[in-house]
DNA sequence: TCATGATGCAACCTCCTGGTTGCCTTTTAA
DNA sequence: TTAAAAGGCAACCAGGAGGTTGCATCATGA
C-alpha cells in the first residue's frame, strides 16, 4: 500500500482548495471560530458576492468549511478536520524524508 | 499584520502545486530521498513524458523539488523546506482555531 | 404589505491547466 | 561513428476555474 493510499481520503482536493489566495484568506478569517455570512465575508474584498460564494462552495466541498442556513442568511464556519488531514499528509511526507536521512546517516557512519 | 502575511512567503502556490493527484504522487515517490530522472518518473504512469515534465516543473517552481542536469538526464530531488512552510501555515490556522476554543471555554466556565 | 437585505440560479466570458503530438538536440554505449 | 536513449521546445486542444452580470426568490422589519 503506497503512502498516498495509506490514509483515509485523498488529500489532493483539500490542497487544491487551499491553493488559491482568496480562499486562503477566507479560511484564515474563518479560523477564528466565528461563523460569518456571505455578505459579511464579501464586504471587505474587491470581488463580487457571487465570486466569494463560489470560493466558499469550493472550500465546503473540500470539507474545510461548513455552511448552514439560518433565516435569510447562510453562515459559514471553519471545519478543522480537513486541515488536520492535510497536515497528516505533509507529516507523512516529511517523516518518510527524515527516515531516509536517518538510514543514510546510519549507513555512512557504519 | 494578518495571519496570512505574518510568515515569509505566500503558501498558496505551494498548496496549488500539491493540489493535483499526479503531482502528489510524484512528490510522495521523491520524498524517499532518492533523486530520479524524468524517464524513471514517467515509467510507471499512464501519462506522457511531457506531461510528467510539466508537473515536475510546477513542483519545482513551488520549491517542492529541485532539478539538476547530469549528463543526458535531468534528475529531480525532493526539497523539504517548502513542505515545512505549508505545514507552518496549517499549524498557524489550527492554532488560531484552538485559541478561539480556549477563549470560548474560559468565557463559559467563568 | 412592502421595500430592502441576503441569497440562489444561470448564462456568459476569458485565461489557465493538464495533456498530446511532432520534431530537434545532446549524450552515450557499442 | 552511429543508433538509441533522455530531454527540450513549441504548437495545439478541450475543459475547467475564476469572475461578472442579470434576474428571481425568500425573509424581515417598519
Amino acid at each position: 500500500m503506497s503512502l498516498l493510499e495509506s490514509r483515509g481520503t485523498d488529500p489532493a482536493p483539500i490542497f487544491a482548495a487551499l491553493g488559491d489566495p482568496t480562499r486562503l484568506s477566507l479560511l484564515t478569517r474563518l479560523s477564528d471560530g466565528q461563523s460569518r455570512s456571505i455578505a459579511s465575508l464579501s464586504a471587505d474584498t474587491q470581488l463580487t458576492r457571487q465570486a466569494v460564494t463560489k470560493h466558499l462552495h469550493v472550500l465546503e466541498n473540500a470539507g474545510l468549511v461548513k455552511s448552514s442556513r439560518t433565516g435569510r442568511e447562510s453562515r459559514f464556519a471553519f471545519q478543522p478536520e480537513a486541515v488536520a488531514e492535510a497536515k497528516a499528509y505533509l507529516d507523512s511526507v516529511s517523516r518518510q524524508w527524515d527516515d531516509a536521512l536517518s538510514r543514510l546517516r546510519a549507513l555512512v557512519e557504519r
